[in-house]
DNA sequence: AGCACGCCGACT
DNA sequence: GTCGGCGTGCTC
């Protein structure tokens, strides 16, 4: 008797197969269990896919009827792996439900790439050598003797962690240098002693930040206890290390697909929130309002807000982490009298503050305002701010300038005719770039060399408009000629080094393009070995840059004017960020951050300066809360991709005709279908619309009752010019 | 998404 | 006469 087996398998985004959530059925003559993998024909190839219920017998009338002839068997079943579990199963279908994808697609995109190319035999030898080689997870979590002390503020965190159950998640509020990594290490600490099966899942935002990381896991457990997952990696050693976490059948156990000996801890990015995690206790998630957590294609997840979903499934304890949190997670962790329903724990001093009295606030550098509008007219380095860091620099200190744009300058522009350097395939300027005297274009990568005159009318009057991280490093180098370091400074150590020419570096997507460029130069920060580091937020993020006593951050107001209602949160965020570069090893005093801004009284400057995130956060909500914006609306997005303008918006506005007798009992609302702020890219038009609810739930049901309606419009006339579409929930940028 | 089939332009 | 352009259609 054969079986007929439920099987989840990638399906592309727009076939019907996607629409009947990547579900269908192959006969198999072993039943086999939820959770196993097989590998199966589809169409004219073979692909993985994924039991995903229970067999139905053959004899019985199928409950999708499916012509019986088109029945295949299954080519073969992955046996030697045991089965992802129910609640891995459960986080899929609900990441699928809640983004409006397959749970086909998320399913298998969730897996390494490897396991799609393995056979059952290839796979079963892969198992079998990780079980020779495999860790002692006897040896982990007992970790070194002669840990750091405890500031009083983590001890208090960390109590309140041990005492806290899975059933609400922690938002740790801690200023940067206030030790968050430490209460991480003590709290996977705690809970792998305490459960010696357990389970911790650490995340981080960006790759880059992985290799400390893990490093400081490593040297606190042993190499033996971690393993890192994240997009950076190789695909067999992604494999490894989801091999690894998953865990092996036991060799006796391993046809009732008993695990034994999974890994302790696994690190990485948000691909990591799907790793298969059998005894998952403890979920950290590092920088928790950082958007990388958003995935931007395919299934447009958060991985912090399924780290939530995630710990309530699996019973385990979340533990969000930030100096400037998310203004839904901070909205969250209100007292509880208020509704929330997080748990925050505040860390507002840096480590070592209270040992020194003498540093004010904490610890944490002085902020000031450069008043632009008092500055000689085009300065871009304001001559205070120029004075402060040649002292500095004469001091042997280093000085760090924020700019966020990388190139020579935005557009190069032609006096005579008022031609401007826009790419011919998308709606943007092309950005100058000097150091290979090219026009750049940053949307769909269009190069071409700088032209020697003005394309449109030949007169050699073409100039750069507006500057970014080049200008400013060419600019400083001029600004700084005469300046001299200290002879023999203090910063190396080694005589002799001193009495130089000011050294200037600049970290940015272009110079740090090959792998372990970046690591490369930061070293090279660390080492002294650089006066002043020009950058874009790429130098803004996890790096302590100890001798760094000075920050400047160039021109920031521009987000204070954006139409995106979140640039202001990201702002705040990345200039206290950037603020907490500033080392607190200057020998003369407080570390400084220079703001430069035409409007120094505004009140996240305000905010700013006193380092006082709760300040900001409230003005925020209350701004959010009477424009009826996120966290106390829900939102959602539609895109479309179309060779025309009209028709990219034409699909919309279907889409929103056919679905407002829907909407409107629902007490959702559909906005108009408007062009996206760069319209065109590479020579596609784009164009989107927003979806509201104040109801998570009501906003949930329209979407999923309005998939099919989607679908459907691609066989009208409205959805012929169409390429693609995608609905992102809970979009970060509108 | 792949990978087919299917019907019109420049090459051995 | 073929090789191959990418338009639409299907995958248990």
């Amino acid at each position: 008797m054969a079986h007929l087996l439920p099987i989840l398998v990638p399906t592309p985004a727009h076939s019907k197969i996607h629409l009947a959530g990547g579900m269908l059925s192959w006969l198999s003559e072993q039943t086999l269990s939820p959770g196993m993998l097989v590998r199966v024909p589809l169409g004219k190839r073979e692909v993985l896919g994924m039991v995903w219920d229970r067999p139905t017998e053959t004899r019985d009338t199928p409950t999708h009827a499916v012509d019986a002839d088109k029945l295949r068997p299954i080519t073969e079943a992955l046996t030697a792996l045991p089965p992802l579990s129910e609640s891995w199963r459960r986080l899929v279908d609900f990441t699928a439900r809640y983004y409006q994808r397959s749970a086909g697609e998320v399913a298998l995109a969730a897996l390494p790439p490897a396991l799609r190319e393995l056979s059952g035999e290839q796979l079963a030898r892969r198992l079998k050598k990780q079980l020779r080689a495999g860790p002692n997870p006897e040896s982990a979590g007992t970790p070194v003797s002669n840990l750091p002390t405890l500031t009083a503020e983590q001890a208090t965190a960390l109590e309140a962690l041990a005492q806290g159950d899975a059933s609400a998640p922690f938002l740790l509020f801690g200023a940067t240098g206030s030790g968050k990594t430490e209460v991480y290490l003590r709290a996977v600490q705690a809970m792998l002693a305490r459960d010696p099966q357990a389970q911790a899942l650490v995340m981080v935002p960006e790759i880059n930040l992985t290799p400390q990381l893990e490093a400081r896991f490593v040297e606190r457990f042993g190499a033996a206890a971690v393993v890192s997952l994240h997009s950076g990696m190789t695909n067999p050693q992604r494999l490894q290390s989801w091999l690894a976490a998953h865990g092996r059948p036991t060799e006796e156990g391993e046809a009732a697909g008993v695990i034994a000996s999974p890994v302790r801890i696994v690190l990485g990015t948000r691909m990591a929130i799907f790793a298969s995690l059998p005894r998952l206790r403890l979920i950290v998630v590092d920088e928790e309002h950082d958007p990388s957590y958003k995935q931007q294609e395919g299934a447009r997840y958060s991985a912090r807000d399924l780290a939530i979903y995630r710990g309530r499934l699996e019973n385990a304890q979340v533990i969000l982490g930030s100096a400037t949190p998310s203004l839904e997670s901070w909205h969250h962790s209100r007292p509880a009298e208020q509704g929330g329903r997080y748990v925050r724990l505040a860390m507002p001093n840096r480590v070592g503050a209270i040992a020194r009295p003498d540093a004010p606030g904490g610890g944490l550098p002085l902020v000031r305002r450069v008043d632009m509008r008092h500055q000689p007219k085009g300065a871009v380095v304001s001559p205070p701010l120029l004075a402060a860091m040649r002292e500095r620099i004469a001091r042997g200190e280093q000085c760090l300038v924020f700019l966020n744009r990388r190139g020579y300058a935005p557009v190069l522009h032609c006096a005579e005719c008022d031609w401007k350097s826009e790419c011919p395939h998308c709606s943007a300027y092309r950005v100058f770039h000097k150091i290979d005297r090219t026009l750049r274009c940053h949307h769909c990568g269009y190069t071409e060399r700088v032209p020697r005159a003005c394309p449109s009318c030949g007169s050699p009057d073409i100039r750069p408009i507006g500057r970014g991280t080049e200008q400013i490093e060419e600019h400083l180098a001029e600004l700084l000629a005469d300046v001299r370091r200290p002879l023999g400074a203090a910063a190396t150590g080694e005589a002799g080094t001193g009495g130089g020419p000011v050294r200037i570096a600049r970290i940015d997507a272009d110079t740090t393009r090959r792998k372990g460029e970046l690591q490369a130069q930061l070293a090279q920060v660390h080492e002294g070995e650089v006066d002043v580091l020009v950058g874009t937020q790429m130098i803004a993020k996890g790096h302590d840059f100890r001798r760094i006593t000075l920050v400047a951050v160039i021109n920031p107001d521009t987000a204070l004017f954006s139409s995106d209602f979140r640039a202001p949160e990201r702002l705040f965020s990345l200039l206290m960020q950037v603020a907490g570069r500033a080392g607190r090893d200057s020998a003369a005093g407080a570390s400084e951050v220079w703001v430069q801004t035409e409007q120094p009284t505004h009140p996240l400057y305000e905010a700013l300066k006193r380092h006082d995130y709760p300040a900001f956060a409230a003005q925020q909500l209350l701004e959010r809360e009477q424009a009826g914006l996120p966290p106390f609306s829900f939102q959602a997005l539609v895109r479309t991709e179309a060779r025309t303008q009209e028709g990219a918006q034409a699909f919309l506005n279907a889409a929103s005709a056919l679905g407002q007798d829907a909407a409107t009992p629902l007490a959702v609302t559909l906005y108009p279908a408007v062009p996206m702020s760069v319209q065109r890219v590479a020579n596609v038009e784009r164009a989107q619309m927003l979806v509201e609810s104040a109801s998570r739930a009501a906003l949930q049901r329209f979407l999923s009752d309005w998939q099919a309606t989607l679908h459907d419009l691609r066989g009208t006339p409205e959805g012929q010019g169409i390429l693609r579409w995608a609905v992102d929930v809970d979009p970060l940028a509108i």
